[in-house]
RNA sequence: GCCGCCGUGGCUUAGCUGGUAGAGCGGGUGAUUCGUAAUCACCAGGUCGCGGGUUCAAAUCCCGCCGGCGGCUCCA
């Protein structure tokens, strides 16, 4: 059994090998290779580009997002766990938790079923174990009392079975069927793992979608495109923070040139294409952002597949007009790729915007801490909870300093947790009936934007800033002193 | 998985060629009540990642394991 496996390992890998790649940029319409075209004007995609084809990273250090997950107190690594197994602090909870209901928000409001699968499977059910061995990635095996089971590492399992089983029939199509899930495992070399970037246990959002033809499913492969940038967008994350790259076989582009055409249309930026001889994956045709972090390494973000193999190997079909049984396609789709990555993407590009001297953040909707208040002395503590609980009412996690430590190390603190707003309160503000804040976001490195304004005005501004986004209340004590510290 | 570097109180770390640990931050207590990036003093806290070995003696040398990072590889 053991020794079958790694044949069939072997076989899979030689197959991988046999494809031959070939790279490509599409721009304005034109498709260029790589060694002609002008990245002068485009130096991520040459960071990205390199990084793909060449395989070439120099990097001497830890990347920066491990020290700031740490320092933020927002995940860490578990010792007491397998490697790339982490733990998560309130704050860290709290943005996964946002992420993950924003994402499946998402998803459930472009017309997906929420579901809900096993995180494990029997290696040994025959539909499951050809897939296996086409794709000999490394599993967690589980031994239970008669049979041994593997760890899922995507949804598509139990989403396909449940597919399988399911009467489908052409008004049901487009079919789309979500999970987030929690977690899908992966066993990555112990060398391939890192901080947040690539975990063995992280929290991936799978949509599946069950389509009649290629023309529906091209349709859609387009919508999820969009969905995706606008999914990344919401999150924090532009077009400009990352490259997309197109794999596509040979013969599915010299059929849908016009296609691909008008995808590449969508973002107006170049793509870098990898162009295989022939399909050796399940899919003929995949996009992804990617993500290029402060040490120039990329990895996968949003991503969206055309697989026209697994329909067959589950026995998924759907009933045609004519009262036919049919094979459909199935689009896989994540529209922010794991939760754990963007997180890790979140943090490098805050650490780039301070390497670029703009005060590092998070957007205000994922910030643990929205407004922390201040009270000059221990005579405003009393209007600094007063100011607290009107925002924490009005859906904004605000905190109050109760310290009994000096402004300036209050500010400081406040600072260095990359909190957005920061309402000082004195005698001149109670005077005022006015907050003095200072506005993170429209700071510098040096000089600090500050700015008087009404409790009210500082909830509109907030308000607006999150609106549509998902809101959880403070994950942790009002008052400082009653917060432990985590590290 | 293979190769390399690393692992000292909660955190960051000093400790050269072996003689059983020093600091800063954080924590506790007291003083201080402060107008925008670290107030002062005192106190507590360490089987030096784990397990073996060499030695009169190991944080320091050797072996194994675990964990972190980097490279190779890999990323459904």
């Amino acid at each position: 059994m053991e020794e079958l496996d790694e044949k069939e390992l072997t076989q899979a890998l030689r197959d991988e090998e046999k494809a031959k790649s070939y790279w490509y940029i599409l721009h304005d319409g034109k498709l260029v290779s790589v060694e002609e075209f002008d990245f002068s004007n485009y130096p991520k995609l040459k960071k990205f580009a390199d990084y793909e084809i060449s395989k070439r990273r120099a990097v001497d250090r830890v990347p920066p997002h491990v020290e700031l997950m740490k320092r933020l107190q927002i995940a860490d690594y578990e010792e007491a766990s397998d490697s790339g197994h982490m733990r998560y602090y309130p704050k860290g909870r709290l943005i996964k938790s946002l992420l993950e209901e924003f994402v499946t928000r998402k998803c459930i409001e472009y017309g997906a079923m929420e579901v809900e699968t096993p995180i494990m499977y029997s290696r040994d059910h025959p539909t499951l174990r050809r897939y296996l061995e086409r794709f000999p990635a490394r599993q967690y095996i589980i031994k239970g009392d008669k049979r041994e089971f593997f760890l899922r590492f995507a949804a598509c399992f139990g989403q396909f079975l449940m597919c399988s089983d399911a009467v489908i029939t052409y008004r049901n199509l487009p079919l789309k069927i979500y999970e987030l899930t929690r977690y899908s495992f992966r066993k990555e070399q112990r060398g391939e793992l890192v901080g947040l970037r690539r975990l063995r246990a992280f929290t991936m959002p799978d949509m599946h979608t069950i389509v009649k033809d290629m023309e529906q499913a091209k349709k859609e492969f387009m919508n999820q495109y969009r969905l995706s940038v606008e999914t990344l967008r919401a999150i924090g994350l532009t077009p400009e923070d990352y490259e997309v790259a197109i794999r596509v076989t040979k013969d599915f582009y010299e059929e849908n040139k016009e296609f691909l055409r008008e995808i590449s249309e969508i973002l107006k930026k170049p793509i870098l294409i990898e162009m295989w001889d022939r399909r050796f994956f399940y899919f003929v045709l995949k996009f992804e952002f990617n993500f290029v972090d402060a040490l120039d390494k990329a990895s996968a973000l949003s991503t969206v597949q055309i697989d026209v193999e697994n329909a067959e190997r589950y026995d998924i079909s759907y009933v045609g007009k004519d009262g036919e049984k049919k094979r459909p396609y199935i689009l896989h789709c994540s529209a922010s790729g794991a939760i754990e990555r963007c997180i890790y993407a979140l943090l490098e590009k805050a650490y780039m915007d301070a390497e670029r001297g703009k005060p590092p953040m998070l957007p205000v909707w994922l910030s643990p801490v929205q407004v922390r208040v201040i009270p000059i002395s221990e005579n405003f503590l009393d209007t600094a909870y007063e100011v607290a609980e009107k925002l924490n009412k009005r859906l904004i996690r605000a905190d109050v300093d109760d310290r009994d430590e000096t402004l300036n190390k209050k500010v400081r603190d406040a600072s260095t947790e990359w909190i957005p707003y920061v309402a000082v309160i004195g005698k001149r503000e109670v005077e005022e009936g006015k907050l003095t804040v200072t506005i993170r976001a429209e700071s510098e490195l040096e000089k600090q934007k500050r700015m008087k304004m009404s409790v009210e005005e500082l909830i509109d501004r907030i308000k607006k800033e999150c609106e549509g986004m998902p809101f959880k209340p403070l994950p942790l004590p009002v008052r400082l002193s009653e917060r432990p510290s985590f590290r």
